[in-house]
DNA sequence: CTGAAAGCGCTAACAG
DNA sequence: CTGTTAGCGCTTTCAG
């Protein structure tokens, strides 16, 4: 593999030339520049990021961690990222962390080992402590999506009220009594969204029944059964909310097998516009975050603390992104 | 950052005696290496892996190369790979190509200078000449699903057999004119189940008629047209074979937009079992690949190429693995 | 069994 | 404007 030696003995100079020449400093003679160039072109030389890294001390590699990235949401997120990431020369590294703390910590303590310049962290649980010393120790960390009101930057939706807006929709449209199927409630975006139902519930005077709200037990597909029973019983609601597309989904799956039409006998609302939510009969009315812009802003915060890091700027003071949600009617409501 | 000298100096030893025992060098004192160990845990140190990679001459990194990752199939490759990698203590760069070879070329470019141990390409274009000479170079490198008959590794599943099955069956479920929905067919893996699907009319005697192939203009939902022009002429077929998931969901939509019954009216089968197949309305009959089997074969095969390279073992001739799929057969077919 | 020294490829003073 | 030098943190001969 050819090296700035080689370039440096191909171009009659010394290494520091080749090296400022490639970094774009401009203290350099045209002539000099010129035969730099060209013999770094004939080599085909492309400096080695492990030297500079090692020299610089970053690598201009950031960390993207997920729960998993064959959740819905995350591979919009992951390229929103990555392709911010590549515009300013970031290479990303994705870890799945499947919920599980201790293969999050595992990841955290491998990478924050002077290689990894900064974490997008989609994948935080409120026990993460040890991302919590990622950024009491100054490392540049955003949190996306799972934010706990920790002093730190993040890029997160308003929960409640996209949840709000959705359950108000339903209202607006006379449903009287709109069951809830919740996502574990430990998570920080589902017990935001049962906070805008119940809120929305309450602001148009509607009693909150704690029998309507269907908590997820053992994955996605146990809503396939409570919705069911839920239907069965003598509360049969008119509308339902879902909290993710999915679970959206699955409820659909057992109203149909109920023998129910929607949205003739009941409406289904969803959240996330996945891709599938448009496919499926009848099309999914959903809430949606703009996922993609999601992990473009994380990537430019991002980028942004750790340049300001370098440059020893004064630290400006975290803050949150609020980003705009969307209503999309389609035609499971009515 | 504490670095190897601050453990050397707390555990009264030298850097090279810190470093034989954190790399598992057995011929150290056992009390020696007792006080190491414990420097190490207290200063809570864990080596640079910049330094670590420029000295070694590699860095336990290996990029994975998708089109994007929010394409139905990738994310669970992509976990298979992850998964894998994180267990042989490597690191995985994930790169979209965006099917542009222009991308693909600059993130070959970037990652070849010696800091990436190899590749794992599922993004191969038939003119993707930069990949080519990757492993001319003698560079690591492993073909997933995109395989055009390289001297290369590669893991892929047998596509022809695979459509052919298929078509098979809905032939013997007495289905007499199918149509194809075809998706690019300059991607092998189309190629493929367009030969499979012409071999199975063949070799039931069926004729083979290129106005029931449908070709894919602009994306997938081109095909919401093309279904519903073919299903009002006079040549209506009795079943459609689509050669993905989402572009059967699309064809499904189109049927139900012309009133016509899955299956009474019209049989639809796809290939990929993504996670929507099993969930719309009626439930796709499909092909299933063993996704996250085939993340972690190319993973397992990548990782033994890069060990024995560094071994200096004797390179093993490339060879290609071909995977078993499955028919899954739900109610989207009679 | 252990320490000293060299060097991986690069950049950043520091001289000239 | 350009070359020389030192050193980023680590591993690995080579001596002892």
């Amino acid at each position: 593999m050819t090296n700035i030696k080689d370039v440096a003995k191909q171009a009659g100079v010394s290494a520091s030339t080749v090296s400022r020449v490639l970094s774009g400093k401009n203290c350099v003679n045209r002539e000099t520049r010129r035969k730099v160039l060209e013999a770094a072109r004939a080599l085909d030389y492309s400096p080695n990021v492990l030297a500079k890294g090692l020299k610089m001390g970053r690598s201009n590699t950031i960390a993207l961690m997920v729960p998993s990235i064959e959740n819905e949401i995350f591979p919009t997120i992951a390229r929103g990222v990555e392709d911010t990431a590549r515009k300013s020369g970031y290479t990303v590294i994705l870890c799945n962390t499947y919920e599980d703390v201790a293969v999050e910590q595992a990841y955290i303590n491998k990478l924050r080992t002077r290689w990894i310049d900064g974490f997008i962290v989609a994948s935080m649980l409120p026990n993460s402590d040890h991302i919590r010393s990622l950024w009491e120790d100054g490392f540049p960390v955003v949190l996306l999506s799972r934010y706990y009101g920790d002093p730190v930057d993040a890029v997160i939706v308003d929960n409640v009220q996209a949840a709000y807006d959705a359950v108000n929709y339903l209202i607006r449209g006379g449903h009287k009594r709109i069951a809830l199927a919740l996502g574990r409630k430990e998570l920080p975006f589902y017990a935001d969204r049962w906070a805008g139902y119940r809120a929305a519930l309450a602001d148009n005077g509607l009693p909150y029944d704690e029998r309507l709200v269907l908590h997820e037990t053992n994955g996605t597909n146990s809503f396939y059964h409570l919705t069911k029973e839920l239907v069965k019983s003598d509360l049969r609601p008119d509308a339902i909310f879902a909290t993710s597309d999915p679970k959206a989904v699955v409820v659909m799956r057992a109203l149909h097998d109920c023998g129910l039409r929607i949205p003739g006998d009941i409406s289904v609302i969803g959240f996330d516009n996945a891709y599938i939510s448009s496919m499926i009969e009848p099309p999914l009315s959903t809430v949606s975050q703009p996922l993609y812009e999601m992990g473009v802003a994380a990537a430019k915060r991002l980028i942004r603390r750790i340049r300001s890091r370098e440059d020893k700027t004064p630290a400006e003071p975290p803050s949150v992104e609020v980003m705009p949600t969307d209503l999309i009617i389609r035609r499971s409501t009515r």
